[in-house]
DNA sequence: AATGAATGAGACTTCATTCAT
DNA sequence: TATGAATGAAGTCTCATTCAT
């Protein structure tokens, strides 16, 4: 029962790192069961097959993102402060977790998952698409559609994880509260 | 040699078509063969191997992107009227070619292509680092370094494209001028 | 112990519904196992592999038929009457047990069971070569050796049964006396 | 171009041998190109997959019988002539073709072919199903559907091939004259 | 330059079987 | 006895690449 987990646990671990090293072409199920120390028709023990496992690594993963997105947010905060506390913990997220924010973008960038799981996935953020909601409804942010706020806010926080990585990178990274000025900058009405 | 021209082009175009349906994970070189209409024995005439091809496709597609982004773009413009040239362009770019957008993402993205060739393409972009250079400067946009300037400027666009193809979103996307202006909010000092 | 015929039986019954809907090769252990409502693991209990557990397959449901055949028969009937009461009796199980005689069928034909095994099976029929023997012996019927005789009299059934379960057959089914008559006319001195 | 049909030809060759061999499950991808000397891939430029081949094995196979069948035969012959001439056909065939014969029944028994192209091979015999008509119309042969007449006629011909192989049998084969007097007089009105 | 045919390596997946409980 | 989990070996098929023409 424990081992259960163990094990599936174990080949999601390995799929993202593998994904994340050399690109989801690259990851063949070899390669993850050895990472993974289990033989690989263990894999289809707990996977129906290897899109399946995609299916299922991106969805946890996108809701341990969610979560922590969320956590210690409620609607009684204010459409600023709600979009602070949230910016905040997709950054720290984001900047603690580079291999998951670079499997994330790979899913939502080339069709590894399939479109309603990616569907289902965005479905996470749906407090998010309520905080848009109510600003644009108290005139706070701009009345633009959901995604292109996103655009804005959140998005480029992949670019910046992505590239604080890279060593050839000029310039030391701004703190954090630049960061969230500058999205908030772009979306208040 | 008008020949060769068009071998090469028409396998360009089959990539870009491949990838963009299904992704490069379903791009294979028969399949790419086929739709450019030539064996695949021909492929490795132009091309050393599949990474050299996937390297030329990305390189072409950047110029042309470089390309149009530069097109009319002078650096006798004040900075503010030359983000908006090129930001413009590039919002032009994009959405009349949702297909190379969607590869440089996916290059960018995932180890496709390798980091120096990678390197080499950002390289296309150097007036919009001096530009950059100069609005700092001048303390027209703020100081923050560049990649984190093009995060907010630049790469929300390659997210709204992306987005704005598919059915299911909610919304109406709103005007160019209203999206430069939120680009812009977002960097001047 | 009669959980064990239980469990044996119901693996047999699932191994004989498997093999008859895709054919022996679309019946693995695991689907054989799951029919059966038992694991996998369990089969192994009662047998050594899945030759073993073919082999007993066979012979049991050969068993099964020749015990059919041979339902009320007894050496004081004349031969005529003989032939006609086992030829009866196999006609009804073969047409009232599609299953078993695919299977006996797929079994004789392609090298599923052991060649003692198929042997072994063969020997039921004894009575019946005994039979034949009797009926050389009085020239009632022809001296032609004991398949051919076995082609003629039984084999078409085999066919009979497994084309009459098809729905593009064309043309009623003869009554059973009209088939037996064919094949006495065939073998009668 | 010759090539081409060699290496077809080789393949179609090596399966009918294995498959006699062993049986269709144990006759696999990399046996059948071993025997046939060729990469496991280059099955693959002739046939679409195993079940392609299987149904392209079977096809050819069903119509060089089908071919030898009816050499010489003519509308003109009368019923019976025309029954022994195509019994005897059907006779030699399968006597000096034990390795097509035990194919096409296996084949015929177990779902290794479609039941479409099953069927299409059953058409290349649509010659006897003519004979058979004009046999029952001209009241020469019994009123019985065609695929008993055939049970009867020619069935029983694959169980003495198959059988005559065996070491154990007891007791010398027929001559072909008696065992079509066998068929007949079993058909005949 | 151009190709159709060919291929070894390796992809995903399933199999018969065994292990730990 | 009975099992769910696990597995090495082997299955079918595809891939990037090369050969002979």
């Amino acid at each position: 029962m424990s081992k259960r987990v163990d094990k599936k646990e174990a080949l999601l671990e390995a799929t993202l790192t593998l994904v994340n090293n050399h690109g989801f072409h690259a990851a063949p199920m070899s390669k993850i069961a050895k990472l993974a120390q289990v033989s690989p028709a263990t894999i289809y023990i707990y996977f129906k097959n290897k899109q399946d496992m995609m299916n299922a690594i991106y969805l946890k993963v996108k809701r341990e993102m969610a979560d922590a997105a969320f956590c210690g947010y409620s609607t009684d905060l204010s459409v600023k402060k709600g979009f602070e506390l949230v910016w905040s913990n997709v950054f720290e997220y984001k900047m603690s977790h580079p291999r998951e924010t670079k499997l994330l973008e790979q899913c939502e960038t080339s069709p590894i998952v399939e479109a309603d799981v990616l569907k289902e996935g965005i479905g996470y953020l749906d407090p998010l698409s309520k905080l848009m909601q109510r600003g644009k409804e108290q005139h706070i942010i701009k009345d633009v559609c959901d995604y292109e706020l996103y655009a804005y806010v959140f998005y480029p926080l992949t670019f910046i994880v992505l590239n604080s990585e890279r060593e050839e990178i000029v310039g030391e990274r701004s703190k954090s509260e630049t960061l969230f000025a500058m999205a908030w900058d772009c979306i208040r009405a």
